[in-house]
Formats: C-alpha cells, sequence, structure tokens
DNA sequence: GAAACCACTTGCCAAATGGCAGGAAATCAG
DNA sequence: CTGATTTCCTGCCATTTGGCAAGTGGTTTC
C-alpha cells in the first residue's frame, strides 16, 4: 500500500492514536489532531540533524525513519528505529532546546503530522489532557529503552535479533543490515552470521 | 560524615535541587520543598519491591542507592546507580501505576525526602514551573540512559568502567564488584580483571 | 578461635564476537 | 546497457569475554 500524497492524507491514524491512552476523548483529540500539519519526508532525507535543535514532535503515519549518532570512531551507530503510529522527535534537544547529538532519517517515504515545541507547549498548557498523554509518551519510550538496555545485557546477540525480528518485523525488510547491527550492538559480520541460522548458540 | 538522624535534618539539598534547573525561585522552591516528609532507608533495605506499583517520589540527601532486575535465569542485574542529590524511584511503575519490574536498595544507610504519587500530581497540577521541573528531570533521565547505550554499543567493557569510575567514583567505593559487573555488562570474573590493569585494550 | 561465609582474584580453556578480505548479487547512475 | 557502488555473505584467524574452579584474605557467627 503506497503512501497516500500529503494532499489527500487524512489525520485518522493520528486521531486514534491520541485516544490510545485512554485519556483523550473523539472530540478531544479531533481538536488536537487539527492543530498538526501536514508533512512528508522522503527517502533518505533528513527529519533532523545533529548539532540543530529538535523542534519537531512529529507523528509518523507511514514509513519507516531510523535515529543515528556518530561514535567518536567516526562511525554511524543507529539508536532507534521508528515504525508508523509513533512519534518521531530527540527527546532531549526537543525538550531542553539544545543541539541534538543525532540524526533523524527517512528510510523509506514517510508521511506524516507535526506540530512544533511552541505549538506542543500551547497545547500542555490549554489541555491537561493532552499533558498527560504527552507525559504518557515520553514515559513508554523510557520504560522501552530500559528493556531494551536489559537486553543488552542479558540476552545474546542471536537473541536481540530474533526479539527484534518478533517485535518489528518491518524494520527487518526496509533498513540495510549494517544500521539493524549497529542498533543490536554487533557488527555487520556477526548480524550477517546470525541471520545465516544455526552458528548462534542453541536455545531450544 | 555521618548521615544526621531525620529528626534534625533539613531540606537544604532538596531546595536546592529544586532551583537547579532554573525552571523555580527560591521562595517556590521552599513552599515546594515543605511538601515532602523525611524518609530514611536502612542499608540492604528496599525503597521498592518488584511487583509493588513505586508510589514515592524519593529525594537522596545522603547515601547511596542501586535498581536492579532480575533476568529470565533468575539472576540480579543492577539498572542503575544513584549517588546523592538525585531523585530516586521507577518511573515507568509511578506514573502507569502498574507493577514494578525493578526493585530499589539501599547500598549504605540513607536518608531524604519524599512525596507520594498523588501529592506529586496535586503539585504539578497546582504549579506549572514544578511540572516544568518534573519533565527535565525525567528528560535528563531519558538522556543519561541513552548515553549509557551508546556506550553499551560502542565502547568496551574497559572504557565503560573507566567512565563509571570516572563520574561515580563513589559508587565504586560502596557497591560490591558483582553489582558493578552486571551494571556495565559484563561478569564479575572480566571485571575483576579489568580492574587488575594492562589486560584491557590500550588507549592511551 | 574454628567454621562458615563473602568479596575478590586468577589460571585454564571454551564460546562469542570482531577484523579483514574476497566474491556474489543487487542497486544505482549515466 | 554498462560500469560503479552498495549490500550482503563467508572463510580465516585474532581478540574479547565467559565459565568454572581453586585460592586468598577478610568478616561474621557461634
Amino acid at each position: 500500500m503506497p503512501p497516500p500524497s500529503i494532499a489527500q492524507h487524512s489525520p485518522d491514524k493520528l486521531v486514534l492514536f491520541l485516544q490510545s491512552r485512554g485519556l483523550i476523548n473523539t472530540a478531544q483529540a479531533v481538536e488536537i489532531a487539527a492543530q498538526f500539519s501536514p508533512k512528508a519526508v522522503a527517502r533518505h532525507e533528513f527529519l533532523l540533524r545533529e548539532g540543530r535543535v529538535s523542534d519537531e514532535y512529529f507523528f509518523l503515519d507511514y514509513g519507516l525513519l531510523r535515529a543515528f549518532a556518530t561514535d567518536p570512531d567516526g562511525n554511524d551507530v543507529t539508536t532507534a528505529f521508528y515504525p508508523s503510529g509513533q512519534v518521531v522527535f530527540e527527546v532531549s534537544s526537543f525538550f531542553t532546546r539544545t543541539p541534538s547529538q543525532e540524526n533523524l532519517q527517512a528510510l523509506t517515504d514517510c508521511t506524516g503530522w507535526c506540530i512544533t515545541f511552541a505549538q506542543l507547549n500551547a497545547l500542555f498548557h490549554a489541555r491537561p489532557e493532552f499533558r498527560e498523554f504527552g507525559r504518557s509518551v515520553l514515559v513508554q519510550g523510557f520504560a522501552a529503552l530500559k528493556s531494551r538496555m536489559l537486553a543488552m545485557i542479558t540476552a545474546s546477540a542471536t537473541e536481540r535479533y530474533e526479539q527484534l525480528l518478533k517485535s518489528s518485523p518491518e524494520v527487518l525488510r526496509h533498513a540495510p543490515l549494517k544500521h539493524i547491527a549497529t542498533y543490536l550492538g554487533v557488527t555487520d559480520t556477526s548480524l550477517s552470521r546470525i541471520r545465516a541460522g544455526g552458528k548462534g548458540p542453541a536455545h531450544d
């Protein structure tokens, strides 16, 4: 299913997303969604570049993005994948208004809806239920990262790969192996071998 | 310097902490701090046990705590250390009112100040500047975890150990090696060898 | 003060992962 | 279509880390 052009795309998914945590009712969700502007990001384009301040709170309707940082040796390290249905922004840069250490780049053509920091704050001020929703987004992201860190410590590379395969198969279909490798904390060589099959530790 | 008994301990550090992000002025900080109750946790005691809902937003005045989870094989994994001057609580459990997957345990005798979830929410409602402060605490925690994840991917065990040594030497003085090892994502055997010296990768 | 722990270290070897390089296959640019 | 680039796989071997077990030194317990 190809993404619709921006002109025809409707905020239905955004409205559903706003309601998804049971904090916002339909009427409120429709009003809040009306504040968002449509936005498209073509494959390989950047939503945010390192060194700039993240100022877009972007709900992703269709497509796939990744976040990546540059390590001390100058290598790309993928720090997150964002499948559709999520909010995409760099938390620290966005809220503290400081230059981002990360990049946000489209892995496929993307469309979605976004508001600026100023708009978001105005909405948080005017609508306590949206404020709660915003906190919920933050808390959920925090919990997801913690769980990934725990897996990094306790699970083997093979297990981490299988978890990703299970939880986000679309990532594996659109992201090149080298990005997935840095995300999982292994080299692309090792990931290729993991994929090949039986080499990993037995686990059944 | 032994911690003062609760009876005599004053909220000075808490007041300073509330002002530390430039979002709250002195008068407001004093009023907010007045809502907190003194609390002590003896060495080895738990501030939170896995399976219960975190309901204390605890500012740590003196002492050192750790968070730990139990992995699928039944092993303790230390997920965080909390030196004094920080807020200690389990974000996900606290804000979503769900059972915690983690424990919070005192590594030394601790004293500090705490409020409940209900009190915190009332303060967030009544005081926008404290709300901002609360968000700032969350965002900072998020950024710290991200940076730790990046180190887990890009840095060797030796480098991660040295980073911890540099950023939180007090942890190494009070936490047993096995806790530090799981926190760093290595076995206690390996950490012992890292400490021993020259075995690690050269880096100067 | 002997026995039972506990925290930590160390030797030996195995398992997991990395580095490099060559080559097949897909993708992209002109 | 053609050549260049990118992506991925795989063989060979080095490095890193883990697992186990023995041993030291310290502390607690009775």
